[in-house]
DNA sequence: CTGTTAGCGCATTCAC
DNA sequence: GTGAATGCGCTAACAG
């Protein structure tokens, strides 16, 4: 068992002093000579610099806390990748904590990660509230709101609305008149409430809501509700909601779109395979995830950020709504 | 900016030494009354304990590493979502670091996280190379390795040989005699090899391999070359090679199973929605991800562990390979 | 450009 | 039970 080498490890058999390792590390200067030197030492010893050594003294420690709703989710999963992609890049490493989709623990993995002193937080939010209003005007770390939005907090997100609106036009133009539309609690702003309202924009003909979870197995059990209301068309708050009622439809033998058309948000790689294929919004998540960490790299710096609603998403038109 | 507090303010304030706020810390024996002072110093000052320092000291600081192939796929999702749920149940905060599929980076993750001194590593492995081996060798630090084995190394895995088997019983059952496999590379040992050779010891008719990598569009763009060998089933080694090829039959107009049956591996909820519904080993990875969790939490405390293959899937027969 | 000297904030002997 | 002393591994002055 090999024991940890350190910093002084490596400065004994390059033959200097541990600050001038220490320097190689940090960019300071050093003689060409040297550097080559403990360039070698550190490659045979095999050292890593121990990060918290390091962040107990510079306070600086290129650790960011990320807070996810869930880890095995799709969307999770691209804009963990894009964050991760750029992080990595900038030698950066993440804690990562999961909310389950609960606001209360979302606060919680906030509060903790303040004490412990990342450098910075992106918090993957399920939806602002008060409390996390007043936590965020106690704290000082830089942190980041990714999927929601609120004028006093730095936030980054898919303009929902317009995404809704997107959806909307299309439907309209197929000309559907009676629509069923799968929503998620309105405590997601994001997409219980502004996808929505865009939605409702553009489309003009009756909407009936019903509320799910996020998942495609609450969709699918909750199919049934949905045909009391005659629709011809189907639209779920996300693309598993509206699979879940692929499912249903199809094992009830309703044809799609020809009986009933169907469309999702998301742009999941799913949406692709299902037959007919998904008419879905397809968000641009790792996009999403890779300007997040931008961003918040930005403010780490102390320059200035906009809080921003992005448009990284098209309307994929298939034939889940094509007759 | 608020000042940062210390334990010497605490003590000072509280009218102790610091160690004996280090001790109501840390569960230490010390007087009700100093308690009740120290617990009110510690608020009236906003004190939070600098982690990092105090990790420097203990080396024993709740931290896990996780190495994971990708971030975005959904057996690493189900994976780290399982982990996540008994880690954080017990208190544990992870950090993930991505190899990007790549041996070399998956050693130095496991290189960097021995130097920074976590707890414990969970290596979700891409294989085993002699080089991984001797670096285990050189370390300490309790590491436990996920999807691939070796008798030398603390493993938990699927006993992919066992789910081939089970795959190939089936298509032999089902009489097909001219099989395209594809498989990725023998690199991945697990997958590329053991899952193999367990298909080929159940099924008796004709094998073709065409190599791919694991993703979805690589067996799409690769698909035409299957058709040379004019094969009745074609196997992926993951769903997502296998749902590949599926859409490259359906734009070819080749109907499923009835021209070629496809099956694959994995049970990825998409293999349920595709049409016909795909055949496949459906793997528990959530449940593999607890029990890698479980692990090395018995081996932090210094239980014994054995490692072991576990057989948490089973054969999903679906339309695929239904006449 | 480099080595020496101090701590960062905390946990942990060890005396008392 | 408690306080003084001692580093954990590293960075940051400070001379040289």
């Amino acid at each position: 068992m090999v024991k940890k080498v350190t910093i002084s490890d490596v400065a004994k058999l390059a033959g200097v002093s541990k600050s001038t390792v220490s320097r190689y590390l940090n960019q300071g200067y050093i003689s060409d000579k040297n550097a080559a030197i403990i360039k070698k030492a550190i490659t045979d010893t095999g050292f890593k610099s121990n990060f918290f050594a390091a962040r107990l003294k510079t306070k600086f420690n290129k650790l960011i806390g990320i807070v996810v709703p869930r880890i095995d989710s799709y969307s999770a999963g691209q804009t963990l990748a894009g964050i991760n992609e750029i992080l990595t890049q900038e030698q950066y490493q993440s804690i990562i904590v999961t909310s389950e989709l609960d606001s209360t623990k979302e606060i919680q993995a906030i509060h903790q990660f303040n004490q412990q002193g990342v450098d910075a937080i992106i918090v993957i939010s399920v939806g602002i509230t008060q409390e996390k209003l007043s936590l965020m005007q106690q704290y000082s770390t830089p942190t980041i709101f990714v999927g929601q939005q609120h004028p006093d907090l730095n936030y980054i997100k898919l303009n929902d609305e317009k995404a809704g609106m997107l959806l909307g036009q299309h439907l309209e133009q197929c000309q559907f008149k009676n629509c069923v539309y799968l929503n998620v609690n309105k405590s997601d702003k994001a997409i219980g409430i502004e996808r929505c309202q865009g939605f409702l924009q553009a489309f003009n003909g009756n909407v009936h809501f019903i509320n799910t979870d996020f998942s495609f197995e609450h969709a699918y059990l909750h199919a049934p509700e949905i045909l009391k209301f005659k629709p011809d068309v189907i639209v779920g708050a996300t693309d598993n909601i509206a699979l879940g009622v692929f499912k249903y439809l199809q094992e009830k033998n309703i044809k799609i779109p020809n009986d009933i058309a169907v469309a999702g948000f998301g742009g999941y790689p799913v949406s692709e395979i299902s037959s007919p294929a998904l008419t879905t919004i397809s968000f641009n998540f790792k996009l999403l995830g890779k300007n997040a960490a931008f961003s918040i790299l930005k403010l780490l710096v102390g320059k200035t950020f906009h809080s921003c609603l992005e448009d990284n998403f098209k309307l994929l038109i298939r034939s889940s709504t094509q007759l």
